[in-house]
DNA sequence: CTGTTAGCGCCTTCAG
DNA sequence: CTGAAGGCGCTAACAG
């Protein structure tokens, strides 16, 4: 180990706290010339042994660090790309974020994100504040059509959507499969015995909910639809379900649009003595953490969300190398199945009887 | 192909896609100098009215955006604080970022992070990451001591510590207040008439549980102290209430050290005919969202987790325009109190009655 | 293998 | 009020 603070030979560098140390300063010290310390440090072209050895050495001594926007002028190139959320929910958010952020890392990737914005006016600006720091975009607010993204970043930068709604906006986009994930929800209770299956939907108007209600009604069938609308909170779920306890003939069987209002529906129905899975069935989606907590445990479609951020990163990655080589651009819609998971809230009328805690 | 390099002014604006817009390009097409569109850009200086509208028709009209690596290099501003976070809980990580972000966007600052970090040399080579391209950087991370930390960064960039058991680091910290937490919920427990109040705690050498468990023993007064130990999990919340039932004496109060152990115990209790609050109270921790929804909904304490966030950033960001002025940092460490949120799990005897679902 | 030399796009004195 | 010119730190040709 040697001597911390600088005391070196001739000359004093004993301050060079005051500024940063730049590529000069470790060119000085290692008595080399900055060509051959940009070489070493990009691990580009061809050096001696000895002159990366000191190199590196200087470097250590001097505490160097690149500085990023010269790097970044020269090479013209950020490494850095660039997310914009909605107002999300908190496992949702965490899980894309983390998914995001690994792929981002593994190919030497930044990732700077701009969240919580609700409107589109706060969302355009998120945007604009963003261009010119990142190679590309990842889109998730609801908010912004997607005709005013490309008014805004034509020719600019690759935009990847990832809103709800985005299927066919002509644009690279990647989504959740809604409605497929509808109809497996609803097969599964009609494999399962259910006669009488009904639908809790989130709100009409909003793009996932609608999608998910006309998965269910394209899945039923033969049966009659019986549909009770919500607005995915836990609340609405437990109104919904109240509902359709009320009616002159009750379903055996419901599919909530999505957890929370699946969890309401379950605490309505055992407020009300009515047993689930024995006399109802629930499905819900999203698979959020409280859906296996509840009780009886709640069968849902998972929509795995780290993978989906991962897969938006690679994919804006390969768009971004892409629009380098001026390459023409994919502008599919990529879709995302959500996986049934079974649990005991539709467990089918043999096994429902041990269900007991 | 074609090397078009040299196109002629007498032409118009047919083909600025090639290469992003350039202030060269902004000044040409307004017949100004680039110190005038620079000026118009930043507000500073004087411009005449005319100059300055000439020079925003050309900025709209070429969709200029200002190049960060650029401007920073010349301003020597980043404008960006880095944030390196452990692998979190859902709810936790996205009010956090949320919080953060929040006050970042507020100070014209951009966040870029980076999670996942469970081991110390990922931590490590995340924040080498980072540097020279970040203002400072925000840690949450409990993988990586204080010390490496220092030397790492050692009068180079501002670093605010949030890892739980970062209080007497000696650096700029903001920390929970795990200790009065815990008792405040103790005394909680004691207020509303419990006699024998048992706590789960968190695995032994995890400083967050260690506190809590230092603030239970604490606030016990002369009550018989009763420890289980758990690992923060659901299922180890079960199982410390299981062992609590077998208990000869077993108590009327549990202390859970976070609301995850506490929804174990409340399922655990539920299982065996144990009636809460009736029988036991329960307390909580964190305020996880699940804490309102079993039932009986969780007495818990709250962690504003969005206010930390929020705190943290502005706290780094007055510690980054300190370092630029060359004042004394202040190195001290804040603390955050948790708050005590009343629900059913700890009713008292008298209102105790009434719950019903 | 190594050093010299232009820029990258922008900000900022300093003259006019 | 405006323009010309130098430099921020780094990369990438191009000579030696």
């Amino acid at each position: 180990m040697a001597a911390d603070t600088a005391t070196p030979s001739a000359q004093f560098d004993a301050a060079p706290l005051t500024r940063a140390a730049t590529m000069r300063d470790v060119a000085e010290l290692a008595q080399v010339s900055i060509a051959s310390v940009s070489r070493v440090l990009n691990g580009l072209g061809v050096t001696s042994d000895a002159t990366r050895q000191r190199v590196m050495d200087a470097v250590d001594q001097l505490r160097y660090v690149p500085h990023f926007g010269a790097r970044s002028l020269s090479t013209s190139r950020i490494d850095t790309i660039g997310v914009i959320l909605p107002d999300l929910f908190g496992e949702f958010f965490s899980e894309l974020i983390r998914g995001m952020d690994l792929a981002a890392r593994g190919h030497g990737q930044h990732l700077i994100i701009s969240s919580s914005h609700d409107d589109a006016k706060d969302t355009l600006a998120a945007v604009r504040s963003m261009s010119g720091r990142v190679d590309g975009v990842i889109f998730l607010s609801p908010h912004v059509a997607a005709a005013n993204l490309a008014t805004e970043f034509a020719g600019r930068m690759p935009v990847l959507l990832m809103n709800a709604g985005a299927a066919d906006a002509g644009r690279p986009a990647i989504v959740i499969d809604n409605h497929g994930g509808a109809v497996e929800a609803v097969q599964h209770l009609i494999a399962t015995g259910r006669r009488r299956i009904a639908h809790i939907r989130g709100a009409a108007g909003n793009t996932e909910a609608d999608t998910r209600a006309a998965g269910y009604l394209a899945a039923l069938g033969g049966q009659e639809p019986v549909l009770v609308e919500g607005d995915f909170s836990q609340a609405s779920g437990h109104r919904a379900a109240t509902q359709l306890m009320a009616l002159p003939e009750p379903p055996d069987a419901v599919f909530a649009a999505n957890d929370m209002m699946a969890v309401g529906a379950l605490l309505a129905f055992q407020e009300a003595g009515v047993r689930c899975p024995q006399d109802i069935a629930v499905v819900g989606f999203d698979d959020v953490p409280i859906a296996a907590l509840v009780r009886p445990a709640l069968t849902t479609m998972r929509v795995n969300i780290a993978e989906i951020g991962r897969r938006g990163v690679e994919r804006l990655i390969r768009m971004v190398q892409a629009g380098q080589n001026a390459q023409p651009a994919d502008t599919f819609c990529e879709v995302v199945r959500p996986v049934l998971v079974e649990r005991q809230s539709t467990a089918a009328a043999s096994t429902a009887a041990v269900n007991k805690g």
